[in-house]
DNA sequence: GCATGCCCTTACCATTTGGTCAATAGGGGT
DNA sequence: ACCCCTATTGACCAAATGGTAAGGGCATGC
């Protein structure tokens, strides 16, 4: 065997598996996982289907990779912000524009998950519990920090971190809605600078002990 | 024909049609639409997939009506509070514990429809611009009217109507996510108040212009 | 008594589904 | 030349899918 576990996989392997990840993210978001067949996806990808098969032996470990792709392009989005050091004004800013950045670059894996999640994580629970749950709860340690600092206002800290989850995440998962309420057939980068600065508003507003305006 | 089109339906047919529109929403919610088949759904109602193309000869047609009863319901829950007259905090206070308790009493009504509009409403689109869409600008009106009393501070109500409607819908389309983090089995009523006394306090502080605590 | 419409059951069907198995091409190393 | 491994294709399948067609029991109204 020359592709090991660890070893890098052959590029054209990786091309289509990308090709095929891409085109199931789409589908699975737009029609859910039941919703959508291996046929149409295998189509979209450009492949046969027995051609998807043989990269993704069943359906389910197709959909699992595409959950596995969005979580860590998500903690990559999270993590590269590094806020935990900075002022909250200036963390919270960045977290929030962040996370609305992720909601307009990627909506399809954010609907995919979003899927998930209300369908109640049959197939990710493991690892939403693994991955996610530590982010939010050490999200949750650094606003504990800054209000011991006096910084914050003491707020129940887990529903504060759903509210901001749920505001931005609206923006990809909600978004066919949104566009109905702003009379628009798509959301543009306008609408995305508008919903930071309500939402950067509120929570700066609400959190922060001298709100500077 | 004995049943006309606004004369009330026999109660037998009232009960089976409503037995399957719980079987179906709960199921919808929980697999989305093409996850689901009328077999499963009629066994789950006590009757067979032909009993149940009976009384819903597609099952396009039985989606619609359980998204057309969800709105129905949530109109129903909105309508209540009446709140266009009251001072803001007391409306909104009273908006916020309404569309919780919907979440609470609602979650499967609240999850088909939130798969529907992360799918992109393909089934529902010319209802929720019916019937939603003009419910909110309703609310939006409210709310500049407040901004013109001085009451309110000036912020752009459409994404405010957003963040409302994402805070409060979270609670029961996210809940398994929602449970991971609380670390238990399933949200109680005193999450829903913590939630509620969240959202409230953020929402207040942030659009009174004068937050009495 | 009997016709009429309502409700449910049995039987059936074409299509689609996820998935298997075997055969077969390519292509790099020896 | 040869072999070995990766990748792709073709043929196939049992089960499940949404939906149809027809018939029978059963009440009510005439």
């Amino acid at each position: 065997m020359k592709t090991s576990a660890t070893a890098p996989k052959a590029p054209a392997r990786l091309r289509v598996e990308g090709d095929i990840m891409d085109a199931a993210r789409r589908l699975f978001a737009q029609h859910g996982y039941g919703g959508v067949s291996l046929d149409t996806i295998a189509s979209e990808a450009g492949v046969s289907k027995q051609g998807l098969l043989y990269y993704f032996p069943k359906k389910v470990v197709l959909y699992r990779a595409v959950l596995q792709n969005v979580l860590d392009v998500w903690l990559e989005y999270m993590d590269v912000l590094g806020h935990r050091d900075d002022d909250p004004e200036t963390a919270l800013r960045t977290y929030i524009s962040g996370k609305l950045r992720f909601s307009r670059e990627h909506p399809h894996g954010s609907r995919v998950f979003a899927s998930e999640v209300i369908a109640g994580a049959p197939h990710f629970a493991d690892e939403i519990e693994r991955r996610v749950v530590p982010a939010l709860h050490a999200d949750e340690q650094v606003y504990r920090h800054w209000v011991e600092r006096g910084l914050c206002r003491p707020m129940d800290t887990r529903h504060l971190m759903v509210v901001l989850w749920a505001a931005t995440q609206a923006y990809a998962d909600f978004a066919s809605q949104i566009c109905l309420i702003l009379g628009k057939p798509e959301l543009e980068q306008q609408d995305f600078d508008d919903a930071e600065k309500v939402i950067v508003e509120m929570v700066l507003r609400s959190v922060l002990r001298n709100p500077g305006d």
